[in-house]
RNA sequence: GCCGGGGUGGCGGAACUGGUAGACGCGCCGGACUCAAAAUCCGGUUCUGGAAACAGAGUGAGGGUUCGAUUCCCUCCCCCGGCACCA
């Protein structure tokens, strides 16, 4: 091979020329359309994008993830469904709207188109007849039609919500929306307020969705672990307290440290902290104070803990004596009672709301080795289990286990209190006061109450044209949509107004992409067919709540006899973010202006270090800011659709999947995807200089070949497992393409030789061009056709691994002596361990590491390592 | 604050079940080609010492278990994801 012949080959690959036609011959073809069929079915779903404006770099690793799992069993002959549609509903169609005036439904269904045509340009092996949009009124009549189900059955009902309140713009604030306690827009101090809201029971389910979580075989530990700890099962105790009158309830894990409760306190929001206050203005201020700021828990929960005393005593349940009833702002309405018995000398909260407020604090369990309790300082072992009571009465000495049993009996037969189980995870509150989302099918009427729209008068359909302003939802103020009839007494009454949280529509959208025309039924028999998924892809954002609402959700159907899997997704793979590096320029009032990477270039020292950023247009330094999850506020995005039109759709899907596995954190690189067109390149050429040299037609005659061709022919077959392996078991596919860029150095350097074996390299070639073809499926259709064969790569099969070309003649062990490596030995493969020892001790350089020294054991790991050690 | 995850050369990462730390790629250095540059090709590249052979150190910090630890255990530091109305 001469250098030209690369040169020439090499500035042959033109994947501006190729893809879109490639892409058209799969359109025409229909090569992509889902059909069941004999042999397994292979449905593989990626989480449906935002339609934000365009494909961002996130959107683009996860669809190639799927399009290379997709790809790769196809290949192996499943059936494969891989649907694409629009998470279409959503606050930020609501802000580019009063950004720039135009209704959500325009902006939206403008992105979507864009967004789709950026789709096809990367090649992924959608089926777009199945395409659907949540904003469409043919998929959310679906969401309408089924809350009615879930009401009828009380899984839906009405109760009141606390929500973010800003008093200037007069309009429910999302978390994301306040920042640092004020209103975004308005900049107001943002209040808690209560409203009523329609939730549904996710915690008549808790039960089961913690438990047919050790179904989730395919789930990722780290998954299945936050979704246990969101549910949050505690078993404990409720216990009343009786106060004046009334009856304090609350529950508690630890009714073992009930003798050293010394107080009580309750929610803000509590009915008799309300009654206290009505004659106590110092009170009442205060319970007014609680209701400012934003209602996240990352918020309540880092607030400084305050709070006051209602003057109310409650009554402990066993001894009698009077507890101070405080009002406190860790202590919230909605979790558990809005209530809490305080034991400051085993909980940490109550240990420092008592320090700060001058409470008692007792000791009623021991602590490990007999330490000496020290009520001014918290330990972590005051709040374990491993003691036993005492300052506890007839109690003392217990376990905390006998003395929880003790003391849930006594409560018993005192009916103060029982033994209860309590869930950490909340009804799902779905109803949101803004316009676009899925309208609530309720009509509320003056004399029949609230009335669910009839099945036949469904869709309520979302106007349209509407644009919000930030004041309110502006449904509220179309009187064209809230004018209804009452469909019990047909008098006039008002529509709801409230939309429903997007995450509804993301619970089911999987199931309908099964049978997204059929105009008739929610599902049908196709999505019996196709379903569960079998591999799921998402973001790591989604481990928790969009992924066990879908399970709720999915459970729902079933138990509405809609759908018979208890479990939607049998795998899943969550990604990792996709990052860049940060270019900023600080100005005299500490103003960041951010820089994208396209426009910075970096300065090296000659062993290739950091020196110093440089803003390409005016040559000037610029700080390096980190690297960080790619956003617009940091102006650190790197567009695909750029790449794409620089390199080719293969070139940023092979970099993309190859510089990190799919689970961890992407940092983009614009050398690195350099690095990738370089070898797609080479593989280009590396067949056309092998198709310059003859190719061939002869068959492989595998016992005609040398030494190296034996060898190479040993690398391929390696290298088909491992590719294999790493697609099907292992999912990473960074590794997966290093074994190919390796084996493909081999493989061009092999054929330069005179005596390369041409069937080789022909089986070699045509082997690789398999194995990248998930990843680079343009390049791959075309060097396949180039190599001779007829037909599609994805109809070619998956390489076998021929098992006779993997046995080696000699291995490679490791002699290491008291576990350093001091030389190596070339063996037979199983070779007796005598003979491995008396050869490691016999090599030179271990020998002078055992001189003088007593061989004390030797250690060998067949076929890998020995290890001597002397002493 | 609570739950989950991560930290390995100049950089992205590899090492799959406790067995050769640094595969593959980037960057950098040297060479070939070229009037020159780009592109391409060849060689080198963890750090320290050494011409080399080789030796010593080394996987966020400190300790432990083991013949052997990036991998298991304990303590600590830093970074990231989620926290129920961003999606």
């Amino acid at each position: 091979m001469t250098a030209t012949t690369t040169e020439a080959a090499t500035d042959s690959y033109h994947p501006a020329r190729i893809e879109p036609e490639i892409q058209r011959r799969w359109e025409q073809q229909g090569a992509h359309r889902a059909e069941l069929g004999d042999g397994d079915k292979f449905y593989c779903l990626s989480m449906f994008p935002y339609p934000s404006g365009k494909l961002h770099m996130g959107h683009m690793r996860n669809y190639t993830i799927g399009d290379v799992i997709s790809r790769y069993l196809g290949m192996r002959g499943r059936h494969v469904l891989q649907p694409m549609g629009w998470d279409a509903f959503g606050l930020p169609a609501e802000n580019a709207a009063m950004a720039n005036g135009v209704p959500p439904a325009k902006w939206t269904r403008d992105n979507i188109a864009h967004m789709r045509s950026q789709l096809k340009s990367l090649g992924f092996a959608l089926d777009w007849e199945r395409e659907l949009a949540t904003c469409d009124p043919d998929y959310y009549r679906w969401n309408q039609w089924f809350f009615l189900r879930l009401l009828k059955r009380g899984i839906a009902y009405k109760k009141t919500g606390v929500v973010n309140w800003d008093p200037v713009d007069q309009s429910v604030l999302a978390n994301e929306q306040v920042v640092d306690g004020r209103g975004w827009r308005s900049g107001a101090l943002v209040e808690k307020r209560e409203i009523p809201m329609y939730y549904l029971r996710i915690t008549d389910y808790a039960q089961e969705l913690l438990d047919s979580i050790d179904q989730l075989d395919g789930w990722p530990d780290n998954v299945k672990t936050q979704q246990a700890n969101w549910i949050g099962r505690s078993e404990g105790a409720e216990i009343s307290f009786a106060c004046g009158d009334e009856t304090i309830k609350v529950f508690t894990t630890r009714p073992d440290t009930l003798m050293g409760a010394t107080y009580m306190a309750v929610a803000a929001e509590h009915p008799l902290a309300r009654e206290a206050a009505r004659a106590n203005p110092a009170l009442a201020a205060f319970i007014e104070q609680c209701q400012k700021g934003g209602v996240s828990e990352a918020e309540l929960a880092t607030q400084e803990k305050l709070g006051m005393d209602t003057g109310l005593k409650a009554i402990h349940p066993l001894t009698g004596a009077e507890l101070p009833v405080w009002v406190a702002n860790y202590v919230l309405m909605g979790y558990g009672e809005g209530a809490i018995m305080a034991v400051p000398g085993h909980d940490e909260r109550d240990f420092e709301f008592a320090l700060k407020y001058e409470l008692p604090i007792v000791q009623v369990i021991t602590r490990p080795d007999g330490a000496a309790y020290d009520a001014q300082v918290w330990h972590y072992d005051y709040a374990t289990k491993t003691g036993q009571l005492l300052n506890s009465g007839p109690y003392d000495g217990l376990s905390c286990e006998a003395g929880f049993q003790a003391i849930v009996n006594d409560l018993e037969k005192r009916e103060a209190g029982r033994a209860r189980i309590q869930f950490r995870l909340r009804d799902w509150g779905i109803s949101r006061q803004r316009y676009w989302g899925c309208p609530i099918p309720i009509i509320h009427c003056d004399d029949c109450g609230d009335v669910p729209v009839p099945d036949e008068d469904l869709p309520v359909r979302l106007p349209e044209d509407l644009v919000p302003d930030g004041a309110g939802n502006p449904l509220a103020r179309c009187e064209a949509f809230v004018n209804a009839t009452c469909p019990n007494c047909g008098k006039p009454a008002r529509r709801e107004t409230d939309t429903m949280d997007t995450f509804v529509d993301s619970s089911w959208y999987f199931l309908r992409y099964t049978c997204s025309n059929n105009d008739q039924a929610m599902v049908d028999e196709h999505t019996r067919a196709w379903m569960p998924v079998d591999q799921y892809i998402g973001g790591i954002e989604h481990a928790i709540l969009h992924l066990l609402y879908a399970r709720f959700w999915t459970k729902l159907m079933r138990d509405e006899g809609l759908v018979d899997v208890d479990e939607p997704f049998s795998r899943l793979l969550t990604q990792g973010m996709v990052l860049a590096e940060t270019y900023y320029r600080e100005d005299e009032s500490g103003r960041k202006q951010w820089f994208n990477p396209a426009d910075v270039d970096i300065e090296r020292d000659d062993k290739g270090r950091f020196l110093r950023a440089v803003l390409r247009d005016d040559g000037q330094p610029v700080e390096a800011g980190g690297v960080e999850k790619m956003a617009k506020s940091k102006n650190n995005g790197v567009d695909p659709q750029a790449l794409v039109e620089q390199y080719g759709a293969d070139t940023v899907r092979l970099f993309s999947m190859f510089a990190s596995p799919p689970e961890q954190s992407l940092e983009w690189s614009d050398a690195g995807v350099e690095g990738a067109w370089r070898f797609l390149k080479r593989l280009w050429a590396g067949v056309h200089v092998h198709l310059e040299a003859g190719g061939t037609d002869r068959a492989l005659d595998t016992a005609a070949l040398d030494d190296a061709g034996r060898e190479l022919r040993r690398l391929l077959h390696e290298a088909i497992a491992k590719v294999g392996d790493d697609y099907g078991r292992r999912y990473t596919f960074n590794t997966a393409i290093a074994a190919i860029m390796e084996f493909s150095n081999h493989l061009n350097r092999y054929q330069q030789a005179a005596t390369a074996d041409r069937a080789l390299c022909q089986e070699a070639w045509s082997s690789i061009v398999r194995l990248i073809a998930p990843v680079t499926p343009h390049i791959a259709e075309a060097l396949w056709q180039a190599l001779g064969h007829a037909g599609s790569v994805f109809k070619a099969g998956w390489p076998e691994v021929d098992e006779s070309a993997l046995v080696r003649q000699t291995v490679t062990l490791v002699v290491q002596v008291n576990g350093k490596v001091r030389g190596r030995l070339a063996l037979a493969p199983d070779s007796p361990r005598e003979e491995i020892e008396r050869q490691a001790l016999a090599e030179e350089n271990v020998r002078r590491f055992t001189e003088g020294q007593t061989v004390r054991r030797v250690i060998v790991v067949p076929n890998k390592l020995v290890n001597i050690v002397v002493g």
